[in-house]
RNA sequence: UGGGAUGUAGUGUAAUGGUAACACUGCAGAUUCUGGUUCUGCCUUUGGGGGUUCGAAUCCCUCCAUCCCAGCCA
């Protein structure tokens, strides 16, 4: 085997950390990055290129990698959201190992550098309420002023911060302010506040305190204190900065992170925002935060997507500053091309069709191999069951069949994949005329698919044994969204709902084989999608499977074209 | 109208002063016991205008467009 050695270009933040690397900038040359989540809700997609990133940069340059959970505000964080955020990491294949953090951890930390900064006089106790802050703090286009707290003595500001912290004071009457520049032109160093009073239990430090520090005070004292040598953000975080390197830079911490930025993942057709996803679950409009129709880590893996597709997914979107919208297809592409290679090939026959062969003997039953998979190193296979009566697809059959169809029509002969060629001789309707069977005739001397004449037949289809088939619960999942862009139209993202994002078949047919299908399985219904068993109510005696995606289907394209 | 950022095919991402490319999408065809897969080909690109240079996506100037920031959220 020869190795073709492609040289993958570096991304912007893999080229600064190689220069870093190679400017001895990094303390013993070990790369310390993190995937800093605040655990207010489920993970989504767009947090997976975060995790990819910060996972992927300490794995490739020999680093290490912490989970640290931001939990810096107890109204919106719950010990839920904690627990499905690791398993949905560990589901990508990522380990933190030992590094599991909480900024928590660091309350006693944090709130001791904030007595030091307020004996050096470089934060006050601010009683401004939270709209004369806002007054103060000026606007885009002019400066604010000083708090009249400013200028507070430090004596002073000690004994109202301890108060603060032993709860002597209600929400909302004081905060702990950073004294920096509120003439800034960038508003994030106006005064930051840095603790803000809440009488709110916490997830971890339950009812220990009552004041909690904010997230631009929190955040790069954290990474300095694990000794984060990169820390990786979205781009919306790049106005903070200079708040980021205020706080690395106060006295007392030793080292000394820097914060990248990086564009957050888009997709079209998809809604990315935490806040629009719990609207959703908690009215119903999903099943929960693992609907397979949701865009989130519990999601996809529900609707079964493989980790290595996601993963591949964000590697080719690539890592930069343009903010883009990246294309749902793309996703598509690599979780079909993913499951090609491992799915399990199965026959179903969700919309059925009554095919009966006329020159088959009655009560015979005939068992054929059924490759599991032809892109597969190693052929396995599995039997399947034929019989005199056999479910087709109802679209498999055409009373007048339009210019380009080659499946089943009358006098035409097709392939019964894996069992015999069939030509169809008539058909059987009832009083409304709709047809509730098909006739055909087999040829025996194509047993398993193909004759000693080698004759070509245009058409394949799927089908079941009709008594020997098992009933299934399959759910057809959809986009959730019908417009790129949900909202843009209307500025209401639920009017662009897709009314068919779940389309559930009660008693849809698949071969016996099926039965032995288990969560976490790959599964191709032939001709149809790639499926999964539903993590959540599949039953033994009711199983349920899940569509994945379709298969891309160049026939519907066609008929598209056609006008059908 | 303050500050910060970003503009390369339809989409995403490369090319760091030396022939603009890769992937997806789209289109056409070949192969095929899945109208899948695979294979082949095609379409289309440096936001505009100036400048420097033998040579500019890349450097300079200027204009334009888009995004982010006025939480006691992260």
């Amino acid at each position: 085997m020869e190795e073709v050695k492609v040289e993958k270009p570096l991304n912007f933040l893999e080229k600064i950390i190689e220069d870093d690397l190679n400017n001895n900038r990094v303390p013993n040359g070990e790369i310390v990055t993190r995937f800093p989540p605040e655990p207010n809700g489920y993970l989504h997609i767009g947090h997976i290129k975060s995790i990819c990133i910060n996972f992927g940069l300490a794995q490739k340059y020999g680093g290490r990698c912490h989970l640290r959970l931001d939990d810096t505000n107890p109204e919106k964080e719950e010990t839920e959201y904690i627990e499905s955020i690791k398993e949905d990491i560990k589901w990508l294949g990522f380990d933190w190992g030992k590094h599991e953090y909480y900024a928590s951890d660091y309350y006693d930390k944090l709130y001791q550098i904030a007595v030091n900064l307020i004996k050096e006089g470089k934060a006050y106790v601010d009683s401004l309420s939270a709209e004369e802050m806002k007054e103060y703090r000026g606007t885009l286009t002019e400066p604010g002023k000083n708090s009249p707290d400013r200028d507070r003595s430090i004596e002073e500001n000690l004994r109202l911060f301890e108060e603060m912290k032993e709860g002597k004071h209600p929400e909302g009457s004081f905060t702990l302010r950073a004294k920096i520049d509120m003439a800034s032109p960038n508003i994030n160093l106006r005064d930051p506040a840095l603790y803000r009073i809440k009488y709110a239990t916490h997830p971890r430090t339950g009812d220990k305190w009552c004041i909690y520090p904010m997230y631009d005070f929190t955040h790069p004292i954290s990474d300095a204190i694990e000794g984060i040598t990169h820390s990786i953000c979205t781009l919306e975080f790049e106005d903070h900065r200079p708040a980021y390197d205020w706080a690395t830079s106060i006295d007392g911490i030793e080292h000394t992170p820097h914060q990248y930025e990086f564009a957050r993942l888009n997709i079209n057709y998809l809604l990315m925002s935490k806040r629009k996803l719990l609207y959703l679950v908690n009215n119903h409009f999903v099943s929960g935060w693992d609907d397979p129709r949701m865009p989130t880590i519990s999601g996809v893996r529900r609707r079964g997507y493989s980790p290595e597709s996601m993963k591949d997914f964000v590697a080719r979107v690539g890592v930069a500053k343009v903010e883009g919208v990246v294309d749902y297809a793309l996703m598509e592409f690599c979780v079909r091309e993913d499951l090609n290679k491992r799915a399990k090939r199965l026959m179903a026959v969700l919309d059925p069709l009554l095919l009966i062969i006329d020159n088959y003997e009655e009560g015979k039953c005939e068992y054929f191999d059924a490759e599991d998979n032809p892109e597969a190193e190693v052929k396995t296979s599995h039997k399947v069951a034929f019989s005199k009566y056999i479910y087709i697809e109802r679209e498999d059959f055409m009373e007048n069949p339009v210019k380009g169809y080659h499946r089943l029509y009358i006098g035409n002969e097709i392939r019964l994949k894996h069992a015999y060629y069939v030509k169809a001789t008539s058909v059987d309707k009832d009083e409304n005329g709709n047809i509730i069977a098909v006739h055909a005739t087999y040829d025996p001397e194509s047993k398993g698919g193909s004759t000693p004449d080698g004759r070509k037949v245009k058409g394949t289809s799927h089908w079941v044994s009709r008594d020997h088939a098992v009933k299934a619960e399959v759910r057809q999942y959809d986009k959730l969204f019908k417009a790129e862009n949900p909202g843009e139209a209307t500025g209401n993202y639920l009017d662009d709902l897709n009314p068919d994002s779940l389309v559930v078949i009660e008693n849809a047919y698949v071969e016996e084989e099926a039965k032995k299908a288990k969560v976490g399985d790959y599964l191709q219904f032939i001709r149809n999608g790639y499926y999964c068993v539903d993590n959540k109510d599949s039953r033994e005696d009711h199983m349920v499977f899940n569509r994945t995606c379709t298969l891309k289907d160049s026939w519907a394209k066609q008929k598209a074209k056609m006008g059908l």
